[in-house]
RNA sequence: GCCUCCGUCGUCUAGUGGCCCAGGACGCCGCCCUCUCAAGGCGGUAGCGGCGGUUCGAAUCCGCUCGGAGGUACCA
């Protein structure tokens, strides 16, 4: 049984890879991967995609950087829908025969007239008029109600008094989304269907689809949405939510991947950073919330940094690959590298830590300067460039110099060397002064503490 | 309008009648450590939408109410 699950994945087709949407397929994933089902993805509009492959390219190049590996055993797909195909037709009609559908000639505005209520949906006129051209719609259950059974939601019923019948082809007998989609989640033998709540509506009309067709209908599991600061969905106009800009700002695929996991489902102990083998395994449907997540990115900032300190210094330096300047030398980088790594949240921020190591001159911040370059900064300058002068080279020496130094104006460390971590890095914070200053050498320290010099005078 | 879903600290959550005067994590605040900033350690802040029931006992069950979200096309 739960190794013939088959669990559809159905992205938006709107060429860009949105959180939400990453999160279902991982939940979907981590189904299909512990029950060894299989993963079918399904890009729902057919003619957005047809005529831009990239945007799948796109889409599966994202499922990828999540680990949902295009190759693996448990993936099929990519699958286009296409509502115009011969079996979608002959569902319609095999409806129509069965008696379950019928043709209507109303327009909108003759219902309205009829029913005298712009709210309400279709009145039934045209259902044992015999038409034979026109939309076709679906005869819906007069009474009782549509039962539906959701692993998240629990048992939801909807009256079908509520439900009009609705339209399953056009006039021209070309088919409906709906429709198709019922027809191909039976051809693939779909046997979960895990997608956002703002589907639920919708699933009762389906899964009379599906026992009008005479199958029966899946398991049905319905995701709270992800929702911004304001409650309300996240849109792609108003928010941040495309997968690609999270790889791009530097967010580690795991940290991503752990985050998202934790949004509406919770592992049984305390842990909230855990391995994906941990969460594919433990992670059930059932165990899903039904109330709506906010997308917090502080939190996602914060298990960034998590997943980054726990990288080995080689893995780290490898992750800031794609974040570097390619003028920079590598060599240097690799041994300012450890030194950031407790520094930063996301590995777009790299850059800032350790340019100074590499541009000829440090990005001076004017607030930092002003604030740093107070009396008697200018003393303590040539007085740390004279015992710098001919300091032996290592962090060690460096810092007890300058402790020296600044004893003699009778400062702490932690004041006297706020003026020379300006005037070498150009900042007040950042990466240890001394460490940096051995990885810069001699040469560049004194040549940028003699610059700072003479633009005090 | 009609239908459906949702409502525990600011945020993500644990919690299915007593173990909860509600636990963890992020955030925030403070202290320690410390060459700055982080990291790390320690401590703190803050919550069951409201009202009525049921019960010896309710975050947990029931009703009402308020608030939020989604759905409702000859769209996909």
């Amino acid at each position: 049984m739960s190794s013939s699950i088959r669990v559809r994945f159905a992205p938006s087709p709107t060429g860009m890879f949105h959180v939400g949407g990453a999160r279902s397929a991982l939940f979907n994933w981590a189904i299909a991967e512990r029950s060894g089902g299989t993963f079918v993805l399904r890009i729902e509009d057919t003619d957005a995609n047809r005529n831009r492959p990239e945007w799948t390219e796109g889409i599966i190049s994202a499922l990828a950087w999540i680990g949902i590996d295009t190759g693996s055993p448990v993936f099929e797909g990519p699958l286009y829908q296409s509502h115009q195909e011969p079996q979608h037709r002959a569902a319609v009609a095999r409806l129509q025969a069965d008696g379950r559908a019928y043709h209507c000639a109303c327009t909108r505005d003759e219902v309205i007239a009829r029913t005298g209520d712009s709210n309400r949906g279709y009145d039934g006129f045209c259902r044992d008029r015999g038409l034979a051209e026109g939309v076709v719609r679906f005869r819906t259950p007069d009474e009782g109600g549509t039962v539906v059974e959701d692993l998240v939601k629990g048992t939801v019923e909807f009256p079908n008094s509520a439900m009009e019948d609705f339209a399953i082809a056009r006039s021209d007998g070309s088919p409906l989304f709906v429709l198709a989609n019922v027809v191909d989640d039976i051809e693939m033998r779909i046997t979960h269907v895990v997608r956002g709540d703002e589907h639920l509506s919708n699933t009762p009309k389906q899964q009379l689809l599906w026992d009008a067709l005479g199958t029966t209908p899946p398991v049905w599991a319905h995701i709270p949405v992800i929702v911004n600061e304001k409650r309300q969905k996240l849109s792609k106009r108003r928010d941040k939510v495309a997968l690609e800009d999270y790889r791009a700002e530097g967010y580690l695929a795991d940290a991503m991947v752990n985050y998202l996991m934790l949004l509406g489902w919770a592992p049984a102990d305390d842990r909230e950073i855990l391995p994906w083998s941990d969460m594919a395994q433990e992670f059930r449907l059932e165990n899903v919330n039904t109330s709506p997540a906010f997308f917090d990115v502080k939190k996602l900032r914060a298990i960034n940094g998590e997943y980054m300190r726990a990288l080995s210094p080689e893995e780290f330096t490898a992750a800031c690959e794609p974040f570097l300047d390619p003028s920079w030398d590598r060599k240097v980088f690799a041994e300012l590298a450890p030194l950031a790594q407790t520094r930063l949240a996301v590995l777009s921020e790299i850059g800032e830590l350790v340019d100074f190591a590499f541009l000829a001159e440090p990005v001076t911040d004017e607030a930092a300067w002003n604030k740093a370059m107070k009396e008697p900064a200018a003393d303590l300058l040539k007085a740390a460039a004279e015992a710098y002068a001919d300091a032996p080279w290592n962090a060690e020496e460096l810092k007890t110099r300058l402790e020296e130094v600044g004893l003699r104006f009778g400062l702490k460390l932690g004041k006297a060397q706020a003026p020379v971590r300006v005037a070498t890095t150009g900042r007040t914070v950042g990466l240890p002064l001394f460490e940096s200053l051995e990885v810069i050498g001699r040469e560049v320290t004194l040549a940028r503490i003699t610059a700072a010099i003479s633009r005090l005078a």
